[in-house]
RNA sequence: GGAGGCGUAGCUCAGUUGGUUAGAGCGCUACCUUGACAUGGUAGAGGUCGGAGGUUCGAGCCCUCUCGCGUCCACCA
């Protein structure tokens, strides 16, 4: 097959997706004489479209997953979907809402019929652009929060907890969420800075005798008040406690109470105590057993208990509450406030604290061996600084509130019974009482927290409870790669649940990145309609360019900014990988290529094989360790400048040859080179790789299922690849020796040596001339006569004549100039040398290459010296 | 209030247990269409690593203080 001049990824990367896909190579087998290697996918949420967060997300983890598997691991990558309960709720009721429709006039079951339709069509969808990634999961165990396997893992968690005791219902303060009429967790509260006020409001005592002030930011759950607290100590309002205050604008009368939860340096002291709307005040009401009036519907209007004001909206009846108050001379002042305000993280509208009958996990006794877990690095974080963070979370965590007032989502599998009050939690649904055997019995009406499925994802998509084949081979997960915004949500809650529930931290090591950032660092957002959209990326680009410009540079756990430029230079690299394949494949052509164990290395072949073998070495750390940045470096670099300039023109004198063995030996090595190298790049850029490869002679299959290289220390040629470096700077300072005359390129100039590696010079000849651009090459005893230009090596002394081309004095100023550098070079070291304890203390490596450091630059100098006196 | 991060070449970023002369991409300068590639080649210019002090034979890396900019958590009504 021809290969085109320049690259192009449409030509095969659609081509090359559905091959793969068809021929079985990404299903994990459970195969006993394998090691197996298992990565669980974030699932992303069935509304999401895939964005440049998911395509790197998912480009990590396909390139650990394509590296892990072609070291002969049992490779399994497990893709799915999460229901998003509140997020997708959210999106269905606003479609209904176009259309005139509300939750309330299609009912529950209406309700979830259209949920399920919307996730038969979008739930595809952003596992389809996932494809177009590139991305090796194993689809036949695609997964989906809401699926059977996963359902039951919900209840069995479920009811296994309650049967514990850590599963509880109380009446407590939670996060609510008037907009979307559900309760929250913590983690689902964004706090952001708002200017706001502090509303100073006079309640009297009832007897007249005095009055205090209290201050307070959201002046309608006054209405709430159930008493007003002062510091115990305080001696301003001693004579206060125990009375009674008249609540402004009621008829209710409250009692003062002393609590230390005030703080009497904090504004007047006295604080307005509303157990129904504020987690402190629910905590001091409890203490001082004072009544909870919750004033507030669950659509965030004023309810029966708010007087007047019922039926008002909780801004509107704020403004006409502070208007009310002012008239009646009990409005102190207003002043300007700036503080937190918690959103809801799915609609963002304000959420209000609310004290309401809801579910919880009871946290403490699954943070501790969580908490332990981490700290005998059962899980590690890489980076490691990421621990921090979670035992932060994990050791102030409180209860969850795991009941949503939604209906997409798993139901909680609790029933009641209508006529002995039991609560019954089973994992079969139960038809009657076990108490008293009414079958007047119904089903909670609420469901769980999304992320309460989520925690489980690692085992329940392996089908625990049961113990199932798959379960019992890649459970628990090896790594799990995600970014440092869901620690809270996610990662946290999968280790306590695994834990838990199957005994075993469900992950190994956990990779932390940072975000996709646009051009100018801000956060892609759709409100700032600065997202980049991957698949125009991809369709502009290829994949692959995308995914490179997405790992390289990279450093765990830090964010990262998306430039098209990026993208640019990767694929300006493909392009480089593309052509230098090209030439191999052009000069193969029709040959019989030896294997490369009958080839005898010239060398410069041991020096590519060298630099090969140590690219391998590195680029494989470097992967295991996570550092996908660095390994992507290595590769590409290798490719790059060690392969495209220098060993492809190193080879051209033997391919241009007349030595039929040369150059079959030759082109034997570019092979194997450019094989090995497309093996390294291909968990990076499988699409190329695998189309290179397979134009390659000698190759059959897919590149994703062969191995991937390993360190042959037999191929190391140390010591060789270090003398032949020597030739590379005679090349490189003739090179620079011309552009310094002036001398154009093309013109052919003829070199004089002086050198003690007379047989290296003399086997590496055609190399020399050919990349330097010499007519000749001469070795000879002493300094050339007549105008030439000359330069120093560590190996040798060079001497270009000229012609008039040659100014003398310029010459004099440079070998001057290079003098004084080396005298510099020689003084730092011999400085080192001098310092006693430099000399005792470090290393005695250290202090040899010091010392050799001294001898080179003492012999280059000493022939810059005789150069010089020469002219 | 607490925790953590960042500050390295004009720009965007690497720099893994402290150890040769601090790296890359883009940009820039000069030259080059040399039988894979101008999405290219060759040769260069350009940082002393925010600042100060300290530990050490040796610090971009460790410690203290300090300046500037993000982030997360908590939250006093």
């Amino acid at each position: 097959m021809e290969m085109q001049k320049t690259y192009n990824p449409k030509d095969f990367e659609d081509r090359i997706y559905a091959d793969w896909e068809q021929s079985g190579y990404f299903r994990a087998e459970v195969d006993k004489n394998k090691v197996p290697f298992t990565i669980m996918m974030p699932p992303p949420n069935i509304t999401g479209q895939l964005h440049m967060g998911h395509a790197m997300d998912a480009t990590m983890q396909d390139t650990l997953i394509r590296f892990k598997r072609m070291q002969g691991y049992s490779a399994l990558w497990l893709p799915g979907c999460d229901h998003a309960s509140i997020a997708t709720e959210v999106k269905i009721v606003e479609k209904m809402k176009a259309e005139g429709v509300t939750k309330a006039d299609i009912g529950r079951d209406g309700f979830l019929v259209r949920a399920w339709d919307w996730k038969e069509q979008y739930g595809n969808r952003i596992m389809l652009q996932q494809r177009r990634l590139g991305t090796s999961c194993d689809w036949s165990r695609q997964a989906f929060t809401l699926d059977e396997k996963c359902s039951k893992a919900v209840r069995e968690v479920f009811v296994n907890l309650y049967e514990k005791g850590l599963i509880y219902q109380g009446n407590r303060i939670i996060n609510w969420c008037p907009c979307c009429k559900t309760a929250l967790s913590d983690a689902e509260v964004e706090y952001a800075e708002e200017a706001g006020h502090f509303w100073h409001l006079r309640y009297p005592a009832t007897d007249g005798s005095a009055e205090v002030v209290v201050a307070t930011t959201r002046p309608e759950t006054m209405l709430g008040d159930t008493a007003v607290a002062v510091h115990p100590d305080d001696e301003r309002y001693q004579t206060l406690v125990g009375k009674t205050l008249k609540l402004p604008l009621t008829d209710r009368e409250i009692p003062v109470v002393a609590d230390a939860y005030v703080d009497p340096t904090f504004g007047t002291g006295c604080v307005k105590i509303t157990p129904a709307h504020d987690p402190n005040d629910f905590e001091v009401g409890k203490r001082h057993d004072l009544p909870v009036i919750r004033v507030m519907n669950d659509d965030g209007t004023m309810n029966e208990l708010a007087g007047k004001y019922q039926g008002m909206d909780r801004y509107v009846a704020r403004k006409q509450m502070v208007a009310d108050l002012e008239a009646q001379g009990n409005l102190v002042k207003i002043e300007g406030h700036t503080h937190n305000v918690g959103h809801c993280y799915r609609c963002h509208s304000t959420v209000e604290p609310i004290v309401s009958k809801q579910w919880f996990v009871k946290m403490e006794p699954l943070a501790k061996p969580a908490i332990q877990a981490v700290m005998k690095n059962k899980v590690k974080f890489v980076p490691e600084r990421f621990s921090k963070i979670y035992y932060n979370w994990m050791e102030n965590v409180r209860d969850w509130c795991i009941s949503r007032q939604l209906w997409w989502g798993h139901r909680i599998p609790v029933w009641y019974c209508k006529d002995c009050g039991k609560v019954i939690c089973t994992k079969e649904d139960p038809t009657h009482c076990p108490d008293c055997g009414s079958a007047n019995i119904h089903q909670d009406e609420d469901v769980l927290d999304t992320w309460f499925s989520s925690a489980l994802w690692p085992f329940s998509t392996l089908g625990y409870p049961d113990m199932t084949e798959d379960y019992k081979y890649f459970y628990p997960t090896d790594v799990l790669v995600t970014g440092y915004d869901i620690i809270f949500f996610w990662v946290a809650r999968m280790i306590f649940s695994g834990i838990e529930h199957t005994g075993k931290v469900p992950f190994h090591d956990v990779l932390i990145h940072g975000i996709v950032r646009d051009e100018l660092g801000r956060k892609m957002s759709k409100s700032l309609g600065n997202g980049i959209d991957p698949l125009e990326v991809i369709e502009k680009y290829g994949a692959d360019s995308l995914r490179l410009s997405l790992l390289k540079g990279i450093a765990p756990g830090n964010d990262t900014r998306y430039a098209d430029v990026k993208v640019e230079s990767c694929r300006n690299f493909i392009n480089k990988l593309w052509n230098a394949a090209r030439f191999v494949l052009m000069n193969t052509e029709g040959k019989k290529i030896p294997s490369i164990e009958e080839v005898k290395f010239a060398p410069a072949d041991k020096w590519i094989i060298s630099k090969l073998q140590n690219c391998i070495r590195e680029t494989t750390t470097n992967l295991t360790k996570y550092e996908l940045g660095v390994a992507a470096d290595l590769v590409t670099d290798f490719v790059w400048d060690d392969f495209c300039d220098w060993y492809i023109e190193l080879s051209k004198p033997a391919l241009y040859g007349e030595d039929e063995k040369k150059k079959t030996d030759t082109l034997a090595v570019l092979c194997f080179v450019l094989e090995n190298a497309l093996k390294l790049l291909h968990p990076f850029i499988p699409f190329v790789t695998e189309e290179i490869y397979a134009n390659l002679p000698n190759t059959k299959g897919s590149i994703m299922m062969t191995d991937f290289p390993r360190y042959n220390s037999k191929m190391a040629y140390k010591r060789e690849a270090k003398a032949f470096e020597g030739v590379m700077e005679i090349i490189k300072a003739v090179r620079a020796m011309k552009k310094d005359a002036d001398c154009p390129p093309s013109k052919k100039v003829e070199l004089n040596i002086v050198t003690e590696s007379k047989r290296l010079i003399q086997t590496n000849k055609d190399c020399i001339m050919k990349l330097s651009g010499a007519s000749a090459l001469n070795l000879v005893d002493g300094a050339v006569e007549g105008k030439t230009v000359s330069s120093v090596t560590e190996i040798a002394q060079i001497y270009v004549p000229l012609g008039e081309l040659v100014d003398i004095e310029k010459e004099k100023a440079r070998l001057t100039a290079e003098i004084e550098r080396i005298n510099s070079e020689i003084e730092r070291a011999q400085g080192k040398l001098n310092n006693p304890s430099f000399v005792n203390k470090a290393p005695a490596k250290l202090v040899e290459a010091e010392k050799e450091k001294v001898k080179k630059y003492e012999d280059m100098k000493a022939k810059c010296v005789a150069q010089l006196e020469s002219l």
